[in-house]
Parts: structure tokens; sequence; C-alpha cells
DNA sequence: GCGACAG
DNA sequence: ATCTTGTCGC
């Protein structure tokens, strides 16, 4: 069927009722993930984590881990190649099943429109929102040193996502969406979701875990997983 | 031709 | 992304 702009309108505006709905007055938690990709042996293992938090709590419901050989380097544009293998592997392993997913990396905000974000949303059929820590494509005007100061990120006249300082003294976040779900609702999500770090709790716990961060390590002992 | 370039 | 000490500022 052809994807018209009625039909293109429409599903935007049907995923930002469904992703926006209040999620204290749900008849069942909500869940959010977060995916990262880390490298053990000097980049030879890529190591993939989801975790999965509760929200509005941010509470860790789980997390799995999965490992595989590197297969393809790093080429900017071309990153889902080289962290879909491992992403797609650990979400076999999820037993929750999350509402929405935060992906380290771009969702629209790519010069195919196609990154890492939305690349993995569409493959597994999950609304993902792209948090990237740096800016791969698109112009933004002078962002504002307090913190939440935000600007549209554009190409020519399409925004394609949005810059939003989470910190002070902090660089900005570039967050876009990723697959079923509109500008608003990513923007939304990702500030819902810090709790006063520059990353939101879901990429956060997901680095620690896929890069196996000393806090990860230090949660591991604190909740008994040895 | 030159610079820029998620992780 | 990773490696890696100190250092600066809140």
């Amino acid at each position: 069927m052809i994807n018209t702009g009625a039909m293109r309108e429409e599903q935007r505006i049907k995923a930002q009722q469904i992703v926006l709905e209040d999620p204290s007055s749900g008849l069942r938690p909500v869940y959010i993930a977060g995916a990262d990709i880390g490298f053990e042996q000097g980049g030879d293992v890529t190591r993939a984590a989801v975790v999965v938090l509760h929200s509005p709590s941010m509470a860790l419901v789980e997390y799995q881990i999965a490992r595989i050989p590197t297969q393809i380097p790093y080429i900017p544009g071309f990153l889902s190649f080289r962290e879909c293998p491992a992403l797609i592997d650990v979400w076999q392993q999820l037993q929750h099943r999350p509402d929405l997913l935060m992906v380290d990396g771009q969702g629209i905000a790519h010069p195919r429109r196609l990154g890492v974000a939305s690349h993995f949303g569409l493959t597994i059929d999950v609304p993902t929102i792209g948090v990237a820590k740096s800016r791969l494509c698109g112009h933004f005007l002078p962002l504002g040193e307090a913190a939440g100061a935000t600007q549209a990120l554009w190409d020519k006249d399409e925004q394609l996502g949005w810059v939003w300082r989470s910190k002070v003294r902090c660089n900005p976040l570039f967050i876009s969406p990723g697959n079923n779900i509109s500008l608003a609702s990513s923007l939304y999500w990702v500030e819902q979701c810090t709790r006063g770090y520059r990353l939101p709790e879901p990429t956060r716990w997901a680095d620690a875990v896929a890069s196996n961060r000393p806090a990860f390590q230090r949660w591991q002992r604190l909740s008994g997983n040895v």
C-alpha cells in the first residue's frame, strides 16, 4: 500500500497518542528499555546490552547481555550494520516486552533517515528513540547554557530531531525519532527518563552494562548477583 | 576540491 | 568505541 502523507500523519498521531498515555493510568507496568554496545578484548568482541526499566520509577527490572565477534568496522553512516547483529541477539533473550526502546545513536537524524535506532526499531517492530551523544548530521541554532535548553535539529527545512542540554556544563544530547514515535514524544520521554545525569536512565544503564562500568559491577554485587 | 563524520 | 592520570570546577 502507498504511504501517503495523510497516512503518515495518521500514523504519527496514533504513535503520539499511544506513547504519550500517562504511565500511571495504565493497567499494567510501563517498561522502557535501553540498548547499547560495548567492546571487549580490544574490540574483537562486541558486547550488546539491553536493560529494562519500570516507568516512572526508573527501577532496573531486567538486563541481558550478548557477546559476539566483531564483524564490521565502524563507518560513519553505517553504524547499524555493525551493531544490529548483537542487538538482535540480546533482544531475543529478553523476558519483558518493552513498550519503548532508547538506543545509543541516531534515529532519523541520519543522512538517509535510518540511524541505528530506526533500523533496529524497524527490525524488532518496537517504538524507538535515538539518543546520541554527538551530532552526525543536521544543523541547529546556538543552544542556551542552562539545563533544559532545546533547539530543533534541522536538515534544510526538515526537522530531524532535537538538541537538548540535559544538564548544565554538559554537551547536549541529540534526540531523534527512531521508529513509530513522533518528534514531540521522543523529547518528552527522554525528559521523563532523565534523573539528574547527562544521559536518561535507560541509556545510562545500557551503557554501564554494555561497557561493564564500575557502576554496573557495584550494582551486581549489591544486588547479590556476584 | 575540502571538511565533516553516531559508535 | 577504547586506553588512561591527573586536574579543574562545582
